[in-house]
RNA sequence: GGUCAGUUGGUGAAACGGUUAACACAUCGCCCUCUCAAGGCGACACUCACGGGUUCGAAUCCCGUACUGAUCACCA
């Protein structure tokens, strides 16, 4: 069997979004579950858009996701070079597109593009452009070159009968050829469109699928037109269906969505951002949803990538995110979230892995740990309303008589961790003959200043230490009273 | 406007002519419980855009309508 090899061909214009790398991942795993390569060619035709710093952010982009391309600029390979710019100076589609004029395929075209705009308009929603060049003679056409006359060359398209062609999502697909005009191949800059550029490298570059966005489905009978020219092997087609910000609209940067590194700089995974973006639009045949990479590329299969757009939604992505922060292998988890700890709290302030573990089941992203563990450092005001709570059955009453008991319970308590915490003052709440919760919530508010908090009174004490715990319900007493 | 494509709960989706229309997120209950989470259990589409057909039988096949999207450049 020939060896599978997809490209990803970005124009570096700026971030990544995640239409994009979800685009460049299922390239990724078509070629990776059969053992192909993964080709990165950078796509910079277009001048006026490039932007500075934009290569190095796919460049990154593709590491921190794990989507290591076989070849391409910065790793070589030998269907290089794999900048389009670049091919472009060695006069790469100069030469196939004055080929096809050579074969009797294309043709000059020295019509003024404003003409062609100013006959477009008047024409209006009818317009069929038929190139008046194409009845130039030999000799017309010479004196023209040599007068140094500006021109394109332009397919030649016959109007009669229709082209169709295959893609594995949405089947195949024919069109009438007199809707196809004849596409400019290179331009009068001497640069070749992106429809031509395209072929050509995926041509020259061996790649036998095709993977790309919609929005392409309907120029790819074009496509077919300038491969037959040549007389080439099609590719296989797979158009991917977009992914959506809302009904209406496509996720985009236009719009300042969520681009790869703004959902990382939310405190989103790598892993579980490419887990998630995988299932838009894709969808396993088996009942499973958390995939790693390498499990991914097993498991997908192009048959089961989805016809329809799909929105984009930020909850499941963070419950996956959850799940993936939950199911990380303890040092790794621990390294991970020591850095926002250390710079909310400082270093060495508090037992690190302590406040690790309490977090633990509660984030799911990073971002929500500065917030969520700010009242170490310092416990939040409140008012002392905050102490009633109906489950509790307490009140700022009950808490200002409940407080001191706590303390009694642990203010000689020499072994302190949470498990002696926990028994002395439910032993303490036994006494008194209530229940741990209604003993509990208070010193949880005392200790924090919050209603809701990371582990619960026992294990807040237990970070915060015999000290500070105890220096913390006095505060709290005599803020009651 | 022409052309092409799409249409299953709030969201991602399964189903490849015969199921009570999976599963997951979200939401809402309950359980567990020192709060909140996590975890467990349960509820949530009398119905698959609509209208016709084909068939013993249709979300699944065919036709039409509506709606949505894409595309019609010397932009990628």
């Amino acid at each position: 069997m020939e060896k599978i090899r997809t490209r990803f061909a970005p124009s570096p214009t700026g971030y990544m979004h995640i239409g994009n790398l979800r685009t460049a991942l299922y390239a990724y795993l078509i070629a990776k579950k059969d053992d192909g390569d993964f080709i990165l060619r950078i796509e910079d035709t277009d001048q006026g858009r490039l932007v500075e710093g934009a290569v190095d952010i796919i460049y990154n982009t593709l590491k921190q996701c794990g989507l290591n391309h076989d070849e391409g600029p910065d790793v070589g390979g030998n269907y290089g070079p794999y900048v389009q710019s670049e091919r472009m100076k060695q006069g790469i589609y100069s030469h196939y597109a004055h080929e096809l004029v050579k074969m009797g395929k294309a043709h000059y075209c020295f019509c003024k593009e404003e003409d062609i705009e100013k006959q477009r308009e008047e024409a209006g929603d009818s317009f069929y452009f038929v190139d008046p060049c194409k009845l130039l003679t030999p000799e017309e056409i010479q004196k023209k070159l040599d007068a140094n006359e500006e021109y394109t060359i332009r397919l030649n398209v016959e109007p009669e009968g229709t082209t169709s062609f295959d893609d594995e999502v949405y089947g195949t697909i024919t069109v009438e050829n007199k809707t196809l005009d004849e596409m400019v191949l290179l331009k009068s800059d001497g640069y070749p469109t992106y429809n031509f550029a395209n072929v050509i490298d995926d041509h020259l570059m061996d790649i036998t699928d095709v993977v790309r966005g919609n929005e392409y489905l309907s120029s790819a009978p074009k496509y077919n037109l300038i491969y037959e020219a040549f007389g080439w092997d099609i590719p296989r087609y797979i158009h991917c269906p977009p992914v959506m910000k809302d009904e209406h609209q496509k996720l985009s940067k236009r719009n300042g969505d969520a681009s790869f590194q703004d959902l990382v700089e939310k405190g989103y995974l790598p892993e579980a951002i490419l887990n998630y973006i995988a299932l838009l639009g894709w969808s396993p045949s088996e009942d499973r949803e958390i995939y790693s990479l390498e499990e991914l590329s097993k498991a997908f299969d192009v048959k089961r990538i989805g016809t329809t757009g799909a929105i984009f939604d930020i909850d499941k992505l963070t419950w996956m995110n959850g799940m993936y922060i939950r199911n990380m292998e303890q040092e790794k988890y621990f390294e991970l979230v020591r850095p926002y700890i250390e710079s909310e709290l400082g270093e060495g302030n508090f037992d690190c892995r302590l406040i690790a573990n309490a977090i633990h089941d509660r984030i799911n992203k990073l971002s929500e740990i500065k917030d969520m563990i700010s009242f170490f450092r310092k416990a939040d005001s409140y008012d002392s309303e905050i102490f009633t709570n109906k489950k509790a059955k307490t009140n700022p009453e009950l808490a200002k008589d409940l407080l001191p008991k706590a303390e009694d319970a642990l203010k000689d308590l020499t072994d302190w961790n949470n498990e002696t915490i926990f028994t002395s003052l439910a032993a303490k709440a036994q006494e008194l003959g209530v229940k741990n919760i209604t003993l509990m919530y208070p010193l949880q508010v005392a200790l924090s200043g919050r209603s809701v908090a990371p582990g619960g009174a026992t294990a807040i004490a237990e970070i915060l230490g015999k000290e500070e715990t105890l220096k913390r319900l006095e505060d709290a007493k005599s803020r009651l009273s």
